[in-house]
DNA sequence: TTCATTTCTTGTCCTAGTTCAATGCGAGCG
DNA sequence: CGCTCGCATTGAACTAGGACAAGAAATGAA
């Protein structure tokens, strides 16, 4: 049950087993249905999830009240609302919903303080994890400014390859920062090469 | 000499007199002038810089050979390309330039590990910089996808009052993700109501 | 002070992507 | 089994913003 989390917090930072007995018991273990919301906006994003199993999309809602998928996250990724911080104690902007039945583990942010209290290492760990997710999101931006719907559809496709079987095309097109029929347009001139 | 940037380290986390004497002692002092390249595309990006005085550009270059710039960093910010990772080893793809004489201090990832062995809650305090580095990109992904040219440049404006009387227009539009012609077309009608 | 280089502006034409319908099409549900 | 209802497709008209070109203004080196 915990090795694929073990595996992945593991894989920039080596970790004894009796520091990953004290991370494997803080985690809470929850199963969540289909299409549920787990955070609306204006509430406090109280939890760091780990995705076990399906599919979660995290999205903001502009001013004109079209959603914006910031993120999905599926089997082995994190997700959670980071401008929250406890510092700042500022209410989320995102909504977490479940695209799929999941199952997560979860932290709330008091036992991920009494984590590093505990085991100080999983600090370093957890830096590198926000490092990477840093990298992933300026090389989003860069795509986004730079290159064409198509382009961006592609390499989608290149990066998520079992995503566009998974998720709704419309969610993918609100990803890519593109309108829903311009995708399907995309998608048809593609087909026929 | 050193108050900025201990104050700036110790914004969320306090750290004693001993362990910031630690951080300072392992920090490089170095002014660069106006215009130098700091970093290419396929180098090794071998620091992180604090910047003391000055304004920096971190920018792409797309396949077509346009700049996309992905932050100014001026006074109290921190800059690298943190899409490099020493477990990856992989080469920058940015470029790191000074547009004023600069003062910085720096750090290899190096003397950064010897740091982070000899005082461990700086570990603590870069992870919650890269959490906010974070939420300030993903804030700006939002931005770039959901609002039209003159809304960005409003709120380039209102969030970085002073950046645009220091760097040229050309930049500002770049990193807006638009148009240099374009940009100056909005201010036109701008400074006309 | 002058010349050169870079930056900014303005106009015209052009295109990638949007908006708004209308229609088709599965999949879940009674 | 038929009926929704959300999802995808297609088309036509529209627009935000881009590309190009040429001139004006500012900066800076000698």
């Amino acid at each position: 049950m915990y090795s694929q989390i073990n595996t992945n917090i593991s894989r920039y930072v080596t970790f004894e087993k009796k520091e990953l007995e004290i991370f494997n018991s803080l985690l809470e273990y929850r199963t969540v249905s289909k299409k549920t919301i787990l955070v609306h906006e204006g509430e406090m994003c109280n939890f760091e999830a780990f995705v076990i199993k399906g599919c979660v999309r995290k999205y903001y809602i502009d001013a004109n009240g079209f959603e914006v998928i910031l993120q999905f996250a599926i089997e082995n990724a994190w997700v959670s609302d980071i401008s929250f911080s406890i510092y700042e104690e500022k209410p989320s902007r995102v909504y977490i919903e479940t695209l799929e039945d999941c199952e997560f583990f979860m932290f709330s942010p008091e036992t991920k303080e009494e984590l590093f209290v505990r085991a100080p290492k999983f600090e370093r760990a957890f830096r590198i994890l926000m490092q990477r997710s840093l990298a992933v999101t300026q090389e989003r931006l860069f795509n986004t400014i730079s290159k064409t719907a198509t382009e961006k559809y592609l390499e989608f496709l290149d990066h998520y390859p079992t995503l566009s079987q998974r998720v709704a095309q419309h969610y993918i097109a609100s990803y890519l920062g593109i309108s829903a029929e311009f995708l399907s347009k995309i998608r048809t001139k593609i087909s026929k090469h």
